[in-house]
DNA sequence: AGCCTTCCTGACCATTCGGTCAAGAAATTT
DNA sequence: AAATTTCTTGACCGAATGGTCAGGAAGGCT
């Protein structure tokens, strides 16, 4: 098995990775109060008291799980930065998003779920990082309408339309694949999805015809 | 106080629907998992055993609140009925799903939450009373297409559109909130986004300029 | 080798949960 | 007004939960 001894380093970086992605799926499956970190050590193969060696609360156990999602989603936003303009930069930004629905489902339910129910763990995420990357990319979007580049559209809806459109295919995945016979979206399905969503978008806000 | 005495049928009737609106709020707020039966029975003024003599057990009591919701959904979907065309018929139930989010935010959110975790309790009504409303509105769909109502765009990703960006006003409500200074929605606001949505949708499959 | 730090884990604990029950109060029926 | 049905509720229970802890195993350092 596994015979050759591991360093305490990456034994330790080993272990959290398990555990992260255990509470990961078991968070997006059950929600925070329906998770029990019995089962999260049972997915991750541990015994219980090692979880709760590495993560001392199953709050702060959760959190981390969050803010890790969080990241993954800020760094979608790069498809916006070095845009020419709203073709580009909104057509690369929902393609990031459409392509994290489809490789992060679990992680998507996971800030679904806690945005839904108050925020009640990572409030001061939304209040600082989200609130300046929301008004970073509204002045960009606001540039853009200034020089005739798309329609006057409210950019704070706008950007609001984008992230529901394509969290909708992580989130109600499950439902998505109940309308689809019971079955997962193969390559095609998601490219056409994809292409749905960016066609209906940019030609709505006068990008496209 | 209440000095007139209650008659039986009206006082079920009342208690009812007092803890099915207890039960959607902190359903909503915690999720299954996360509510609790006493808190259920705090927040409708009775006993928890009391409750139990309603609901027998919480899982009643939820499908039961999921149920009520489904209903006031396939209501909405009346706007699309009697339509003569897309712009009247989406531009309708764009507004009636919007109007839902605004009024009914629990009961979306429970919905939500229901769907996101695999829909584990009403499974049976995504499979057989969803599966129907959706096929029935892509065949009108496809009508207006053929007919050259609208642009060729796939009805099943176009439904996916519109529930995800109207529900996303009632979902996701408390990062709206919070982006928006930590206050809730004006009329105004609501008229803003109401009419951004339906504007970019509308536009975007070709139904207005 | 010997010491020290980190890691591992079975057993345990206080609390809370969904649900039960028996005994009584309040309407309704006869 | 007696009998019957429906409603109300405090007290209680077994099961499960998040978290603790002591003692041992395993690797690292000198």
């Amino acid at each position: 098995m596994n015979v050759t001894p591991m360093r305490k380093q990456n034994k330790r970086r080993e272990n959290e990775l398990l555990i992260l992605q255990a509470a990961e799926k078991v968070f997006s499956e059950a929600g925070f109060g329906g998770a029990t970190m019995q089962l999260i050590a049972d997915v991750a193969g541990l015994p219980k008291a090692n979880v709760h060696y590495y993560f001392s609360t199953k709050e702060a156990l959760y959190r981390q799980v969050v803010s890790n999602i969080f990241d993954v989603w800020l760094k979608a936003a790069e498809s916006f930065e070095d845009a020419s303009g709203p073709a580009e930069g909104i057509g690369a930004y929902i393609e990031a998003k459409m392509e994290i629905s489809r490789t992060h489902p679990a992680g998507s339910k996971v800030w679904a779920s806690e945005v839904m129910h108050g925020a009640p763990i990572i409030q001061d995420y939304l209040e600082t990082a989200l609130v300046e990357w929301t008004n970073g990319r509204m002045t960009v979007i606001n540039q853009w309408i200034a020089d005739g580049l798309m329609d006057p559209i409210s950019p704070r809806h706008l950007l609001y339309l984008i992230w529901s459109s394509t969290q909708h295919y992580a989130d109600f995945g499950h439902q998505i694949e109940t309308l689809n016979d019971g079955t997962s979206l193969t390559d095609d399905d998601w490219h056409v999805a994809k292409t749905a969503v960016k066609q209906i978008i940019l030609k709505g806000i006068g990008v496209i015809s």
